[in-house]
DNA sequence: TCTGGGGTCCTAGGACCC
DNA sequence: TCTGGGGTCCTAGGACCC
């Protein structure tokens, strides 16, 4: 099964609203949950019903939001709930079977063997009605025999149903669908099926194997697969993570260095501290820059040794940042760190940092600070007094990783 | 004050080796 | 007889997911 909570950041809102003796309902009036706009993080993250019957669309501009419907409201978002949330609703599945997947912050599988159709259909109705009981919101569960049918299922129609999609129902609740309503079909991939003659997920089916692959490659082969609901993707209970980054857009275009190496210092300090939570070490780091016309370029540099450590983060960060970047007006930073590999106990290596011990006694002292006293309690003195965060982040990713093709 | 942030995976090109 | 061919590793960019 696969079970997907609907509007998740907007329903999970809604019943914290109602849960902290807010009147309100903003699943019944045209509402988003969306960033701050003054921080140019502008954008719809979630929609109630009422605003998507204006035709608003999640991940658009709360400007263009706000011109289909004047008098929307719009309400920022908390990830600590919806993290929260998220966590809770992993544990109420858990009552039903060990088997659940965290998929992302409001998907999930959940796994059951030796059950027959009948019984599952009647066992998706019960969970998905006792979690409107518990929890206040609404969910849709899809059943079937592997992930992506399940998945598919679930995004038939919303909300709060339960629907199949097994093999044999494939070419009735399947092939009429939009081919871009297909996992793994995005923008691009719809672009050019389209051009091809392809506009149903069926349409894709029945095409020449040979032709598909041949223009697009292994993920051509993967979508042929799919819209035959062909899926043998294992059931993974937990999967390490492969990378940890850490970006934001900042609040104006930053055009000199020494600003632009403060920020880093904060995106690294996050993104070294849930290296060293996830308990691993990374040899790959990379930093990405969106200018202000949008445009985006990446560098990655592989170290000669793994680390933990944020300093040796930090100054490799400055090196590759330095090298790259023109000076044009830098409107997003982000810094990542993959190759990871994870182990208790830390080798030396003699091309870091000559402070590499002393650091990482002070990580470990800084995490611990933090974790007891709060994210502020301690801060570097650089940021003592600047304008900027200490610490700069989106919402934190522990306890799912990122979606992968392969489901 | 138009356009976020967390991820995974794949491809193509170049460096380098024998 | 102008400039082979197999392989690995690294890197940048782009597609996709929610």
């Amino acid at each position: 099964m696969h079970i997907d909570v609907n509007s998740a950041f907007l329903s999970w809102h809604a019943t914290y609203e109602k849960q902290i003796g807010i009147e309100r309902d903003i699943r019944e009036i045209p509402s988003v949950i969306g960033g701050n706009e003054k921080s140019r993080h502008g954008i719809v993250l979630a929609k109630s019903l009422p605003a998507k019957k204006f035709n608003i669309k999640t991940g658009e501009s709360l400007f263009e939001a706000r011109q289909k419907c004047p008098n929307l409201l719009i309400v920022l978002p908390d990830y600590n709930v919806y993290t929260k949330a998220s966590k809770k609703l992993r544990e109420f599945l858990k009552t039903f079977t060990p088997d659940v997947e965290a998929f992302s912050i409001d998907e999930c599988f959940i796994r059951f063997t030796d059950i027959d159709r009948e019984k599952a259909i009647n066992l998706a109705y019960l969970i998905k009605d006792r979690i409107n009981e518990i929890f206040g919101y609404t969910v849709n569960i899809g059943v079937s025999e592997n992930k992506l049918l399940a998945k598919m299922a679930g995004d038939f129609e919303k909300p709060n149903k339960c629907h199949t999609c097994f093999p044999d129902e494939i070419k009735k609740k399947l092939w009429p669908l939009p081919v871009e309503d297909l996992f793994m079909v995005g923008r691009k991939t719809k672009q050019k099926l389209n051009k091809i003659g392809i506009h149903t997920i069926g349409d894709l089916a029945n095409y020449d194997y040979n032709a598909i692959s041949a223009l697009f490659k292994s993920h051509g082969r993967l979508i042929y697969d799919y819209s035959w609901g062909k899926d043998d993707s294992e059931f993974k209970g937990f999967e390490q993570v492969k990378s940890v980054g850490n970006s934001s857009t900042l609040r104006f275009d930053v055009t000199d260095t020494e600003t632009a190496h403060i920020i880093l210092l904060s995106l690294v300090e996050v993104t070294a501290w849930r290296l060293r939570e996830a308990g691993a070490f990374c040899r790959v780091i990379s930093v990405g820059i969106k200018f202000s016309d949008f445009f985006y370029i990446s560098r990655q540099k592989k170290l000669s040794f793994f680390t933990d450590c944020t300093n040796d983060i930090y100054i490799n960060m400055c090196k590759l940042f330095d090298a790259i970047w023109d000076k044009k007006p830098i409107r997003q930073l982000g810094v990542y760190v993959s190759d990871l590999e994870f182990r208790a106990v830390k080798q030396i290596n003699l091309f870091q940092s000559n402070f590499s011990k002393k650091s990482e006694v002070l990580d470990k002292t800084i995490d611990k600070i933090r974790c007891r006293y709060g994210d502020n309690a301690i801060i570097r003195g650089m940021f003592a007094n600047s304008d900027f965060q200490p610490l700069l982040g989106g919402y934190p990713s522990d306890e799912y990783i990122g979606m992968s093709s392969i489901l």
